[in-house]
DNA sequence: AACATTTAGTTAGCAGGCTAAGCATTATTG
DNA sequence: CAATAATGCTTAGCCTGCTAACTAAATGTT
């Protein structure tokens, strides 16, 4: 009995995160990123010359996935490389102007991602949810 | 306010999809599985013989990926492809012993990984939770 | 019967994600 | 000071996942 319940949660759980970066991602095409990508930039927009280990933590992912998706959105035009003067083994990674213009862009379309998700589910619940989310997180680790 | 609350909810949601994924992954790895290919299994598990259409349905994902997928658990030895004898368009894939051996290795797996995730929340909440999980996925449709 | 359409799968090429191995560069330590 | 270790990043190769374009086979239509 429970672990019909047990079992619907997980996977709930995984349909709705890979229904969420489908709609979400198709979303993003229309701003030429691909899903990921807007995470890497936003931790740019809060603050740009950080290195590509910070964007590993931010991320949470391994170097070479760093190394791929700095190289696609260089590549795009939205940021750009330079070598550290002080120490040579690390990159920092700024934004280029047309990095920055999607800031505003970016957030109106995660806000209606958001608002999708939500619909329906009042604060009070939220708040319930978010409580079991974060449970769920630290069960994890 | 209530931003500061949804927002960590969709947050909340991606980091727990995708340390599932890296946990439950890592563990299927023992049995030589991907993440993703224990899920075409064990529609195979429920009954051989099923083309990849249907399997496309099952995992809800695009046909190119369950050609991957089908590749790779083949060259592993955990499946193989048979042509249909009416509709030469259509390839059946069925089972082998090896395929057919991992059906409670990953059973057990899957338990491990579930009841972790779940620890410390009560049956009550679990049920709370799902209709949460349940509304959210409607939502995403 | 001949042509057009739909269906099932494949291929190529891209994305995020991983591990294992390698390469500089810097820091540590004998 | 020289050998060693640790750090930051890259490369190669694999995975799931996608789209676009393709092939081959079955079905519809004229």
């Amino acid at each position: 009995m429970t672990d019909a319940v047990d079992c619907d949660i997980r996977q709930s759980l995984d349909r709705i995160s890979s229904q969420m970066r489908r709609n979400y991602g198709e979303s993003l095409r229309e701003l030429n990123l691909y899903v990921g990508q807007d995470n890497l930039l936003y931790r740019l927009w809060l603050g740009d010359g950080v290195t590509q280990m910070q964007l590993c933590e931010h991320l949470k992912c391994e170097p070479p996935t760093v190394t791929n998706m700095v190289k696609s959105l260089e590549q795009n035009g939205f940021i750009y490389r330079k070598r550290d003067g002080q120490d040579a083994r690390i990159m920092r990674i700024f934004l280029t102007d047309k990095g920055k213009a999607l800031e505003t862009p970016v957030e109106i379309k995660w806000r209606q991602h958001q608002e999708k998700l939500l619909q329906s589910i009042s604060t009070e619940d939220r708040l319930v949810l978010k409580q079991f989310l974060q449970q769920m997180e630290s069960n994890l680790l």
